[in-house]
DNA sequence: GTTTGTACTGACAAATTTGTCAGTACAAAG
DNA sequence: CTTTGTACTGACAAATTTGTCAGTACAAAC
């Protein structure tokens, strides 16, 4: 990523890129785009992540105003993240970065 | 950034991803999007960029085929760098993340 | 004949991110 | 009464990216 994620760089570039830059943080919100899921069904639902990472992301994103987090007053704890109001607007944003990334990926297989 | 740079991801965002991630790579692409530049009036255009760190990511992005290189047979040597076609395709992109992370940094700001 | 400037490479250190592993609390299931 | 599952933390190792530094070739300026 850009800059280091505890300094904010001042280039809006960089801005959104630190909220959405991380191993699985497009993935993350992919999911979640879907309607809010539980820690642990977000976890089985990524191949590959570790629950380290997930929950790193996780968090990182509740700081960035992107995700929320619900905890029901249960034992075993029941957890539940969704997209935030704020979040919303970022979806469209990785639409589009989707969007050119499928072009990318069949510019990039048609080389080989 | 999302996926190591010697795999490529089959996601489209972690491929788009992988195309502008890199500490300075929002700022070079911003810069030539205003035309041609040698590969000194690029450095000397971005504070705190190390030749190194420039020349690597030109690099990069002339292989992902964002970049042109073009040489001039002279001594001392004259290159310059341009947005290739399909670069020019990133751009509206760029554009894009670049008013969601302006945004971002108002809404950011009004949290302090 | 030493210095300056260009565009670049190689070797390596520092910083940052990601991954691994063990451990927490508590209840329900067996 | 041991195991299982939940959501999470801390300490640390591995991988990756970024930064530092020296060095290359050649011509023109001084």
């Amino acid at each position: 990523m850009a800059v280091s994620k505890k300094e904010m760089s001042q280039c809006p570039i960089d801005a959104m890129l630190s909220v959405i830059d991380g191993r699985w943080k497009g993935t993350i919100l992919w999911r979640l785009s879907d309607g809010p899921m539980r820690t642990g069904e977000l976890r089985r639902s990524i191949p590959g992540i570790t629950e380290r990472m997930l929950i790193r992301h996780l968090q990182e994103l509740v700081q960035d105003g992107i995700l929320i987090r619900r905890q029901e007053a249960a034992v075993p704890p029941c957890v539940r993240y969704s997209i935030s109001k704020y979040g919303m607007t970022l979806v469209p944003v990785l639409e589009i970065i989707c969007t050119w990334g499928r072009k990318h990926l069949q510019h990039v297989n048609r080389a080989m």
